[in-house]
DNA sequence: AACTCTACTTTAGTGTAACTTAACTACCAG
DNA sequence: CTGGTAGTTAAGTTACACTAAAGTAGAGTT
């Protein structure tokens, strides 16, 4: 394989018409110049200089070379400006799992933000449970990973990932409209301690916690009725007066079901936190660092929006 | 600027998958594949490998560059078999300078056979005098000359020059068709002493002085009446009886004026010497070499002919 | 949980080749 | 013939690309 960096000597004798001119514009000395071109011509086995008089002239050969030199080298610099257009932040695909009942308010706004941002860059969302996500980071098929808790303070972060807290996302107490309590503006968890309660399966593990833990702390152990698959579906049991549940801000959406009110609960307020996680090694990365900031953004819009 | 180097290094390990991978290809250690990686993210800036698990995964950015890197190196690669067709005579372009009277017996049919030969090599022919043609050599803007004595036994070969003798072309005589010498197969030249004889300036001092030293030999200097500017001019004017010329037989074509008679001379036959020249640093590529050998076979054959 | 294997990286050392300096050759001009 | 310019050659030095060997880390094994 020819030397392309003897190319780049050859394109600048010919261009220049002369060794010591190349010589000068590439800052060596002729000899140097002299000695590449003889190998190059060595290597390829082809005459690239005759002299002429005090001169040379390239032969046939040398143009042709000359000629493919050129596109060699405007590709390489090609490269080099897409690389840094790729640094700046245009082109390139950003990656986002984000966990089930992320809802509509907290990272449909925030792809839009990044859009607006970097509207070059590509974005691929799907949606992931939690040890998706982390294996997924890890694995490379996703880039940031919006999640629920784990990360909370008291964990460690998994090795090699680094966290960002979005938001503390609060439970409300979603009960059907005819309930005695609809009428009140806060809901005493234990007063409910004789329902029957909705469980959700969609946010495994974690949210069932939170919410056992906040019915404990109320002195009772709630006692599960029916299972939902989602949020939604669990409103709609509660419409129908199967139940009452505890579900995040988040996934109650802009708007509740109407055969349900939703009610603060009084006294501390169960939460679950939301992270968004990547890879310390792309966490510099313009597009990534962008996606965060706009995952921030996004948050504080909806935490201000439910105060 | 990247080091193209490099950026195959990279397209070896993001092809293969793995740093040992592109070692085992490249013939490397993968010592030598993970420096050059290190170097070429220290060069460029940006983060291409990450390590995952045991093995590594290359960014966006190494996937971008890897995408130029095959175009840089497909482009090289290029150049090289076009280097090789214009070494195998495919392509690039040979320029003849031929000597004014050449005639159309000899440049035409060895033209006609290298194109015969490479039809990939481009032609430029002109005419041009003897001087013009070394220095065109000289410089660069004639590859091949055909030259008329010159480079005769006698002379030193101009320097950096190479000459390969074509043909010995006798001169003939030509009278006019009512001539009292018109019947004989072969003519002394001293019984046309007293003649007036055409001279032909196109051939400038050469030619003249060949056939000045045919009359001398033959023991009387030649008493000139007209000068025709080309030899065709000439037997016009021998045609219509203006005098007697000694004409090279290249010259005289492959059909005589019908106004003449073409004539052998007695004894010792005046001869010009033709020459193929070239530059000796270009006498050993193909279209060069091809081109010399096509005028020996069209003198060879032009002499056959005329025997 | 310790081990082992594999994959990559790091560090130190070596050899090649790329460049410089200096001497030489060749061409042209005064 | 001399001086100046352009290119090449030869010798020496430097830089760096690669190897060897030791180190680190993940993933499967006992």
């Amino acid at each position: 394989m020819i030397d392309v960096r003897r190319l780049r000597v050859l394109k600048a004798v010919v261009e220049s018409g002369s060794v010591s001119g190349a010589a000068a514009y590439l800052n060596y000395t002729p000899s140097a110049v002299s000695q590449s071109i003889t190998a190059l011509e060595r290597e390829t086995g082809t005459v690239l200089l005759e002299r002429a008089g005090r001169g040379i002239r390239p032969t046939d050969a040398a143009l042709l070379l000359c000629e493919y030199a050129g596109r060699v080298l405007a590709t390489v610099q090609q490269a080099e400006e897409a690389l840094a257009a790729l640094r700046a932040g245009r082109g390139g695909r950003v990656r986002v799992g984000t966990f089930p009942t992320a809802g509509s308010s907290l990272v449909p706004p925030a792809l839009a933000a990044f859009q607006r941002h970097l509207p070059e860059v590509a974005l691929d969302v799907t949606v992931v449970e939690l040890d998706e996500a982390i294996t997924g980071l890890h694995a490379g098929t996703i880039d940031v990973a919006v999640v629920v808790e784990t990360f909370a303070p008291g964990h460690a972060p998994s090795d090699g990932l680094t966290r960002r807290h979005l938001l503390a996302d609060p439970f409300r107490m979603v009960i059907p409209r005819g309930h005695r309590f609809a009428a009140r503006r806060t809901v005493d968890l234990g007063a409910l301690a004789g329902e029957r309660w909705i469980g959700v399966s969609s946010c495994p593990g974690y949210c069932q916690q939170v919410v056992s833990e906040a019915c404990l702390r109320a002195g009772f152990e709630p006692r599960y009725g029916l299972e939902a698959d989602e949020y939604p579906t669990a409103q709609g049991f509660v419409a129908a007066g199967l139940g009452v549940a505890l579900i995040p801000l988040l996934a109650l959406g802009a708007a509740a079901h109407s055969g349900v009110v939703v009610r603060r609960v009084k006294g501390e307020q169960p939460v679950r936190q939301v992270w968004a996680a990547t890879r310390e090694a792309i966490a510099d990365q313009v597009p990534v660092r962008t996606m965060l900031d706009d995952l921030e953004w996004a948050a504080r819009q909806f935490a201000a929006s439910m105060s």
